[in-house]
DNA sequence: CGGACAAGCTGA
DNA sequence: CAGCTTGTCCGG
């Protein structure tokens, strides 16, 4: 005779153990659950405290082994869970982020409230027709990488994937995946919006849309699943663990057999080099490309005006004082990050190792953010030693502007929650682009301190600037030294193949993401825990930057974190492939 | 995580 | 040495 034991990952917090519970013949389980299985969300006695927990395993043991420890039972079923497939996927990202437990995927890919029943399947996706032959191509060969301009509506190539099968689609916010939902609806197929319609998705749909969480959205009998706006860095989880939906959800394809599609207007490399499969990017024809793009203004502050004193060029006059043109400009203000200028040449300071914009400290040195070079504060072109400031305050910029525009300028803050009235000139920092519905121009009064930003990724997050400006406006006027540099010269060509060409040459030769795996770590204990990382993973950096770890290869990188033991009393913050590096 | 229990600290 | 804090261990 053998009995039922089911092992039982707690949701508990720092307890990342199961354990095993008999299953009783009596369960008490909700009317018409079914037999439960891996992913089934449980209550169960743990240490005298009932708690909740998903069964991970289901074993059978003969009555003897089970006498031996005396076993409890299963208190009670809550309801359904992720699948085992789901299951399975968060164990890999619990490795891939070095999550210490598979905890925070489970909880992502289980829904908020108990649910015993699911509803029927509903679904009429047959109906539709293709509408993007490049869409359908690349489904055929195992999903890649579609890049669609910025001005231009994924709708037809998201009909392609839906009439393909059963379609998961992910955006970066909750507001993206809201307006998407509503639009697939109108195609007539039946939709389930994440995560509130959990159990719908469950049951079976058309179509299940959601934001980043939704890479872990139940979608029975997936046929492909789809990243809207694959550059877009709300994809990627701020908080330990750092993991990103795109990643997430290759891999789910990859494992179900089924294909994937990033779409972005420029796909970042890790999607080009790791997800676009054998005929590389696809693409829409130059020319129809281009004018989906918006129109870049690029004004040289070289050539421009007394640019010392002002970030008021004469092209920006032009436009603020057109009282037909609503303006949004922006100033990056807020950030630490300074950007310096040489008085007597106009050069602008950088890092003589890495050539990022650097700036100076109170004792008068200048410090290199990126890869912490020192040097005395000389400008690297003339050798004089008095530098202009180029990141004035913001209120006086806001006085200039008005006095420049001849009408009212507002100031767009990040504490405000609603939109600024239609017509008008406002500014503020990168935020004001996430309050504005849309304008006629956006301006970036100076954009390089975004292309030189101390971090890898710094060229790419430059260009989602602009295509998320391109999103709101016909016209991006971008202020610069640097009128050639390839992030505005692709996007002004609208072809980000040029960025992605040089961020490949140096990221190769660097051994950074995706040709090699990263990971920072800081917090107190973080010198204990990288002095017993095995040999396999190189350790850089130190106690007060964080130390930054490589590998070869993500699952080298996350096997190694997280089979050394974290030191009594640390607190650690591991970050893999940080966003912000 | 949170309860149990042990070892360490304090004060009269 | 009671009474409290702090640390370590462990759960089925």
């Amino acid at each position: 005779m053998t009995g039922r034991v089911a092992r039982v990952l707690p949701n508990v917090t720092g307890l990342d153990k199961t354990f095993d519970y008999l299953i009783p013949d009596d369960l008490h389980a909700p009317a018409r659950f079914g037999p439960v299985q891996v992913g089934t969300i449980v209550r169960v006695e743990l240490h005298g405290r009932r708690i909740g927990g998903w069964i991970s395993d289901i074993v059978d043991v003969d009555d003897a082994a089970v006498d031996r420890i005396s076993l409890k039972p299963i208190s009670k079923v809550t309801g359904h869970g992720p699948d085992v497939e789901l299951f399975e996927l968060a164990e890999w990202a619990s490795i891939r982020w070095a999550a210490r437990r598979s905890r925070p995927f489970l909880v992502a890919a289980s829904p908020s409230r108990a649910i015993t029943s699911l509803p029927p399947v509903r679904r009429t996706a047959p109906v539709l027709s293709p509408s993007s032959p490049a869409t359908t191509e690349l489904l055929a060969v195992g999903g890649g990488v579609l890049r669609l301009p910025p001005r231009s509506d994924v709708l037809p190539a998201l009909r392609s994937v839906i009439a393909h099968g059963p379609t998961l689609v992910v955006t970066p916010t909750i507001s993206d995946a809201r307006t998407l939902a509503t639009r697939v609806r109108q195609l007539g197929v039946s939709v389930a919006l994440m995560p509130d319609d959990w159990a719908a998705a469950m049951g079976g749909v058309d179509v299940v849309i959601g934001p980043r969480s939704a890479a872990w959205a139940p979608c029975p009998d997936m046929a492909s699943a789809v990243v809207i706006d694959e550059h877009d860095e709300a994809l990627q989880e701020e908080r330990s663990p750092t993991w990103h939906a795109r990643d997430v959800l290759v891999e789910r394809c990859r494992r179900s057999g089924v294909p994937h599609l990033l779409i972005s207007p420029a796909p970042s490399l890790t999607a080009v080099v790791t997800a676009a499969g054998e005929p590389g990017v696809a693409h829409p024809p130059f020319t129809r490309e281009r004018v989906a793009w918006p129109k870049i203004t690029i004004v040289d502050r070289t050539n421009e005006e007394p640019w010392k004193k002002s970030l008021v060029t004469s092209t920006l006059i032009d436009r603020i004082r057109n009282p037909d043109l609503t303006v949004v400009c922006i100033s990056n203000i807020t950030g630490r990050a300074r950007v310096l200028a040489c008085r007597s040449c106009e050069a602008l300071i950088r890092c003589e190792t890495c050539d990022a914009a650097v700036g100076l400290t109170s004792d008068n040195v200048l410090s290199c953010t990126r890869c912490g070079t020192d040097r005395p504060a000389v400008c690297q072109a003339c050798g004089a030693s008095s530098f202009a400031n180029l990141r004035p305050g913001v209120s006086r910029l806001r006085e200039e502007l008005e006095g420049a525009a001849a009408r009212q300028v507002r100031e767009i803050t990040g504490a405000d929650t609603a939109p600024p009235p239609a017509a008008g000139v406002y500014v503020g920092t990168e935020a004001a682009l996430y309050r504005v519905p849309s304008c006629d121009v956006v301006a970036f009064l100076e954009f390089d301190s975004e292309m030189l930003a101390p971090r890898f990724r710094a060229a790419e997050q430059a260009l989602a600037l602009i295509i998320r400006a391109g999103r709101l406006a016909p016209e991006v006027l971008v202020q610069t030294f640097m009128p050639n540099h390839v992030v505005l010269q692709a996007a002004a060509a609208g072809n980000p193949d040029e960025v992605i060409k040089v961020e490949r040459e140096r990221r190769e030769m660097l051994g950074f993401p995706p040709f090699g795996a990263l990971a920072r770590i800081t917090g107190a204990g973080s010198s204990e825990m990288v002095r017993q990382l095995k040999s396999d993973v190189q350790v850089g950096g130190d106690q007060s930057t964080g130390y930054v770890v490589r590998a070869d290869d993500w699952i080298t990188l996350g096997m190694a974190l997280n089979a050394t033991e974290r030191p009594k009393g640390s607190r650690l913050r591991i970050e893999v492939d940080p966003p912000r590096l």
